[in-house]
DNA sequence: ACGTACGGGACGGCCCGTTTGT
DNA sequence: ACAAACGGGCCGTCCCGTACGT
């Protein structure tokens, strides 16, 4: 059964019931595999380290993925498919200030939730080079959207600056801080660089 | 020579190099390997890469480096020595403001100088990993410096996001900002992240 | 200066007479490969470690020898020198009983006075395989002068045995026993083995 | 398969091999492994030279042994677990006599039957420095039995000539003596250098 | 009499991926 | 849904030997 062109991987919030097992495995392994890539890189990561790590032979880490690209494209798949519909929700706001901050916020909340894999999706050359087009594109519309904010080369460092502040401060980051406290933060701090102040008291939804 | 104690090349790190000949091969084996180590991170390059690309054989490289790591240690061992240099200068302004500017504007003026080299520094998991402990105590101490300004952890969160912003901006990031203007707005945002006003001296941040 | 211990070739630079430091690198070059040979094997030993050893880059090794193996022949060929020497001096005696024992002696003699270097031509597979032709001969006329005593397979096999256990028990062996007892030892046992008797009393020279 | 000869799998090597076809090539790679390292020594057998004559490639050895020393360890492991039974063996005997025969006769047995082998585990010093501790025990012990008939450094003098000695005998010594006859001139002469009788029972040896 | 620089090649180890069998 | 076996190839390391200074 060499075949089978890996099941489109569908959306990640999926809830069937059916396939507990059978998933099982798979979930496993792409925990894995971020762990492992933060650790190493990805290209210093095998797959013998992985089924290693799993427990298994390789076999079975090819009956799931059927090439080591497949599987790093399984574990940033889920990421950059949140990450566009952060960049949509973002774009249907109306001011310049409010779309900056949808974005900031909703960028700092996927890497919160995400910790370690962020830093390899932002600064691994060789993640940034496998699918480079689709990625590219991501990341520049996020930046328009951070320096709108202020017009300029200005503007462009300060969004650049966010992004890869909040990107690298996630991680292997022992600052003795909990998710929560460091969310609002990073909020803070990007909300400071950006230069936009908080929205009108309401959590995070600027709807007056 | 395969020593390890830095032979008597000794011309510093100074940007301005004069045009000493004597031990170019090993010079340019190092510039080489920063580009690579950039593009590819550390562990996706190949000494044989690096010898490709300087026109010679991997025996060539193993005579001046007889490890891949020794070469990456030739590498990163300049920047940290200025860090420390920085460092040091910073410990002995008096006010904590004073303090985290100089760092601020030491680490900004130092990554814009080696561009492309401060990210392999900052995110490359092999590299970070490499010389754990004495590499450690650097990025503390700056930290330290910058969180300063503000106790507690929003203070240690934004020194941490300032760090990671300004290795990730400098790097493959062309922005379209030339090296002058690029330094001029790392600080003006960086001093904007942390809460410091610019010192009082007329300087060049024209901000009424 | 590819070593890791000291440079202390720097002083020194005797006026001296002019002979004895021509020769003395090369001595000491050859005491070291000794050493080094029986402490890894021959095909276990690099020039490499052989010039570290020494102080010396490995261009030094090749001024006084063109190739590895003109090296070893250096280190052996006072040996098979003397063994010959043996040889000869035992096929003059008159009786098988003489020669043998004269063999026996002379080999126990040579074994005990270079220890370490005789396991290696013994056992070591790459030295004999070397000069095979040469050695092989000697090695014969040994075997053939010991298994004289005792005609047959018996004979043979005894003999092979005490040049085997000669040279096994010099070496790395700590046997707690200084040179001359083991000398005598050595002597006693391979008589025991061959069935030969003690000559009449005067010490070792079996003349009337 | 890289061409080169290549036998297809021919009926094995082993003298009265069954059929168990199951873990063949892992077989077979001992038994050549046995034949190069006594040959050109441990040091001196590559990894290549064992994937060829088996002809298979590196990776395939790399699957059954994942280190050369592995491959090593595999080939001595049988051996040194026979010696340790022939020393509880010996030890269980009452006199010193019947101990050191018991030791002698056993180590003479298992060399004969494993003549090339071990002059590989007697002589080689990466073979000796590699699992130093383990075996150096299994030696000692032996020796020890030996020595015991001879108190003195004499007896252990003879003792290390003995064990030395089989271990030299055997091996790519062909000596026209078929193994049946050189084990009983090896027990013979073993016995002459110890100074034991053979023991009662009217076996082979016919000394008035 | 020695050091510096380097070529050509082999080493042990390990890679990714395929085949074949349960 | 896995495991065993193996191929083809690259990795970092280190080899021996040479050419050229001084």
């Amino acid at each position: 059964m060499t075949s089978h062109v890996a099941p489109p991987t569908t959306g990640a919030t999926d809830t069937r019931a059916t396939d507990t097992r059978a998933t099982d495995t798979r979930q496993r392994l792409i925990e894995i595999a971020v762990r492992l890539f933060t650790q190493h890189s990805f290209a210093g990561t095998s797959l013998q380290m992985i089924a290693d790590e799993l427990g298994v032979t390789k076999a079975a880490v090819y009956h799931h993925f059927r090439t080591r690209e497949d599987l790093l494209n399984a574990v940033v798949e889920p990421i950059i498919a949140e990450m566009w519909r952060t960049i949509h929700d973002a774009e249907a706001q109306r001011s310049r200030h409010a779309r900056a901050d949808r974005v900031l916020t909703g960028f700092i909340d996927l890497a919160v939730r995400n910790r370690s894999l962020i830093s390899v999706l932002a600064s691994d050359p060789a993640v940034i080079a496998m699918a480079r087009t689709s990625r590219e594109e991501l990341v520049a519309r996020q930046l328009a959207l951070l320096a709108e904010v202020q017009p300029g080369p200005a503007g462009r460092v300060r969004a650049a600056m966010v992004m890869a502040g909040v990107a690298g401060v996630v991680g292997p980051n022992a600052a003795g801080v909990d998710d929560d406290a460091l969310r609002e933060h990073l909020i803070d701090a990007g909300r400071r660089t950006l230069g936009i102040r908080p929205p009108r008291r309401a959590d995070e939804s600027p709807r007056p």
